[in-house]
DNA sequence: CATGAATGAGCTTTCATTCAT
DNA sequence: TATGAATGAAAGCTCATTCAT
């Protein structure tokens, strides 16, 4: 053969997944996985270089989509500025992404978000959050001329709902494997937000 | 002395506080907070058993108060049943919750609430969640006779809003020290729910 | 105590210098250099932080000396380069340096030029080398005006003889302990280079 | 077939010759010499039962070769104890065992001598060593009727000697590739001593 | 015969915990 | 009581060697 084989490979990441789903990155031990698979400690490093590299290999196609997903959305966002109240379609978006990623990745996304403390991915949420921010900061001034003019105390507001919107998502991510009741809770985990809003300052 | 042992507890705790903030409990270190309480690492022993125990000492008053906050929630929300929508009350009374507490502890609320992996605390999340997710149920049956009518839909509805609520809360704690800040953020965001569900069934 | 017990770490040095003078930098095990010195393998990283540290406290005080004794060499060589043949007069420099050197660190110096292999004092060796090719091709050249009329092959030879004097040296470090026999033999093996060269071209 | 395994036992001598010029045995490895032999890592066992066998392939008949040439050399040195200098005719019966042993096989030379730390051949440099102790100790008696008589400085002396020129030997093997460039140096070497030892007594 | 996946003992290093003083 | 040196188990990782296919 020249690949190694792939139901080993399958049942490392299978361990793998299992193990990231519930510890951080840096908790996560290799001789678990290893034991996990059926397979013996050294046998592991035959088919990844090392833990980082193991945990790339489950958390990195996900991440690269993800960015891609977030260009779009923000190229999105900065052509349609012009104004009136864009809410609901850009959170809409942000849920397309979810869903999208989840269908293709559901436990490997939940990782991503959930586990990456100690590797190289742990900005990830916090990036996600800044882009979420912006969204919501230009729910705040929606039919206003200028952002600038959001209070301090309003970029806090919209650093916490972006905060506690990825948080929720995560949450729902990590609860739940089946894609059909991601999606519901995502839509009206979302819909909140946006009900939320839109009643603000009209009551 | 009495006098003597007294100071050096309340440095441990004071260091561990500061280490506990910033690390999950597996990830904290009893050499750290030993070198920062200006004792030896052996001495930590003599005042509390093991790393499990220096933990529980932050960690337990909070979570007894936490726990009979929950018991008059619950007991005020079993009493009221009888119908009429009590669910901004009830979400109210869950902010009231949570401010009260923080007032009083402040840092180690949020190490209850967000740096418990790996301890025994780490369920005490979801016996929040599981709470407040009685409170949505009755949300969501509001005005009418019997809440077992729920479909699992609406229970799986209840269960993400309280855990996003739990979530959303734990952030905040999380990225603010300032009360003030605290409570403005937190009030915000229990409103959110609040109008989000309300407009839920009348848009 | 503030420090650590020194008689530990004399003990630790005192197994590393063994281990050190028969297994390559490389090759050395920190589990054998705590065994050999009686205690566990964790507890010598109370005492230095790694294997790098370790070595390095052997071998940089010497390191440290010859760099300074070289530096003077080069000075000395530079100033004087007007002609007539120096080469005993520097020959003899070398020799006190390594005299010098042994008086203080017999075992480190022996450790510094035979068991670098690994660590960042591998090149130490070849460093000595080229400096004393250099004082070679002084030797080659006394007399004449300048040394670039150096045929390949005579500067093969510099090297070679360079090459040959540092592992003479190094081979004496090696066997003897003995601070006068180290001295007396360094000095006949520098005479013969000195005596050698001498008749060279004066059979 | 035989002719095949024959190629096969080729290639992976040839590439243990690569990897052993330029690692100790310790630090040479298996995998690397099977994979530049083209074979994979276990078929290697095939052809030689473990590490030392491979290495022993290589080294073992150079260094019968050498026992050889060497009983050679010490029966002439018996015969002809009778007196008179014959210091300069030995040196050179040792050059001839060097060059003509280079001739034959180079590279095996070059890894028998400087890199058998850690098998069982580390100790033919020291072999080596004592016999031409042996031919120094008789330069040093030259023309006297018995070598009991050397003190043990000189016997020192002798070693130191023996040591350095076969340490001076072993660089020159390592350094170089070029038969041609080999012997000018070892023969340049070899006379070094000769004139620096004849001109000793007499300067 | 050959493959290359698998083994297992070894490595350096970290850290909660214990214990002689 | 307090000290801080010592322990020992666990971590990630490597590599000569074995063995089912």
């Amino acid at each position: 053969m020249q690949t190694l084989k792939e139901d080993v490979r399958q049942s490392i990441l299978r361990a793998a997944l299992r193990e990231f789903k519930s510890h951080d990155y840096t908790d996560a031990s290799m001789r678990r996985i290893a034991s996990e698979a059926g397979i013996t400690t050294g046998n592991i490093y035959r088919y990844y270089k090392n833990k980082e590299e193991l945990f790339e290999a489950l958390v990195k196609p996900v991440y690269e989509k993800l960015i891609e997903y977030v260009l779009n959305l923000k190229k999105e966002l900065d052509r349609s500025y012009t104004g009136g109240n864009h809410g609901l379609k850009y959170l809409n978006m942000v849920e397309d992404t979810v869903i999208g990623l989840f269908d293709a990745y559901s436990a490997e996304l939940t990782i991503l978000m959930n586990r990456s403390a100690g590797s190289k991915y742990v900005q990830v949420k916090s990036d996600m959050v800044k882009l979420i921010a912006t969204i919501m900061e230009d729910v705040f001034t929606s039919g206003r001329d200028n952002a600038d003019k959001l209070t301090i105390q309003q970029r806090q507001s919209a650093l916490m709902l972006a905060g506690t919107v990825v948080e929720g998502i995560c949450l729902i991510l990590r609860e739940h494997e089946d894609g059909e009741t991601v999606k519901r809770l995502v839509n009206e985990f979302i819909f909140l937000y946006y009900l939320g809003n839109e009643h603000r300052f009209t009551p």
